[in-house]
DNA sequence: AAACAAACCTGTGCGC
DNA sequence: TGCGCACAGGTTTGTT
């Protein structure tokens, strides 16, 4: 579910709600979202810190806690952070809940229990979330030229929207902000990276910052089974503008006379315009 | 090296 | 209504 757009939204949320609360008590459910460790280090790592600053790298959110500690939270899927009253009932498949010292509750929900939580000293990030060494530029964080899509691209025999999606390659990029970078850069995403010239490279870059600074700007997207949500429980409204991703024999909006076709990358459902997009 | 398949889970929507 | 199937924003691992 949540890709940069998303997990931006709920960086903001948290940065504005809980930077400068400590955690009070820690109530822990599914083991599985802890398996980098364990529920009770979860519990440990958090109980009697106080909120820092959130980072953000591609998807991954970094909570910097005192005592030189870091939580890793990874949505994946399906995963919500929500700030709630704590006496507001916890919504099914709540497996953290971290009472703040104003009352609140830090609540991780994940119902298909893909996302994952850590806790650990600062100076082991290399070793816990060794991924995060590995992750590509993030658009809005380093930002994204022509000559770094060039130097990606160079050399590889790989579809476009393969590459988008690699992580290592750019962070942050996911199914539905692919296609509509794709779009907006009126390239096929099936075409060879490769064979991309100055042009098509300067177009993916505007494309991918443009793309990505209205999705945060709309609150990210919202697709209809509801499951991203900020951290109030708020629904993003990008999903309105999107051009293609999930709209399938829809009209093109960009070019009003194609009709939005529906392939298979990655075994991901890739939406396009064979109009628009070359 | 790149593409493909399956796996990890639960929920929802659709056709019958 | 109910059942079975396809599919869902991500990532990893193993196989062609």
């Amino acid at each position: 579910m949540p890709e940069l757009p998303e997990v931006e939204t709920v960086r903001r949320g948290l940065a504005g709600r809980i930077v400068g609360r400590s955690v009070m008590n820690v109530d822990m459910g599914r083991e599985r979202v802890a398996r980098r460790t364990s529920t009770s280090a979860v519990a440990r790592g958090l109980t009697g810190t106080t909120i820092i600053e959130v980072d953000r790298r591609g998807k991954y959110l970094l909570i910097r806690l005192t005592g030189q500690r870091t939580a890793m939270v990874h949505l994946r899927m399906s995963g919500q952070l929500l700030v709630a009253p704590s006496a507001l009932p916890r919504p099914n498949h709540c497996h953290v809940a971290a009472l703040l010292d104003d009352g609140n509750e830090l609540r991780f929900v994940d119902p298909r229990t893909f996302g994952e939580v850590v806790v650990y000293a600062t100076a082991d990030e290399a070793v816990v979330v060794p991924e995060l060494a590995r992750l590509g530029r993030d658009p809005l964080v380093d930002g994204v030229s022509r000559a770094a899509l060039a130097e990606i691209c160079r050399g590889r025999r790989r579809r476009l929207k393969s590459l988008l999606l690699d992580q290592t390659a750019i962070a942050g990029i996911g199914n539905i902000y692919a296609d509509e970078i794709c779009h907006r850069a009126r390239l096929r995403p099936d075409r060879q990276a490769a064979s991309l010239d100055g042009r098509h490279l300067q177009r993916l870059a505007e494309a991918m910052v443009s793309v990505l600074n209205a999705a945060v700007s709309a609150g990210g997207s919202t697709l209809g089974d509801a499951q991203y949500v900020g951290v109030d429980g708020q629904a993003g409204s990008f999903q309105d503008e999107h051009r293609v991703h999930a709209r399938a024999g829809l009209r093109c909006g960009t070019c009003g006379r194609g009709i939005v076709r529906r392939m298979v990358i990655d075994q991901r459902s890739t939406y396009w315009c064979g109009i628009c997009q070359r």
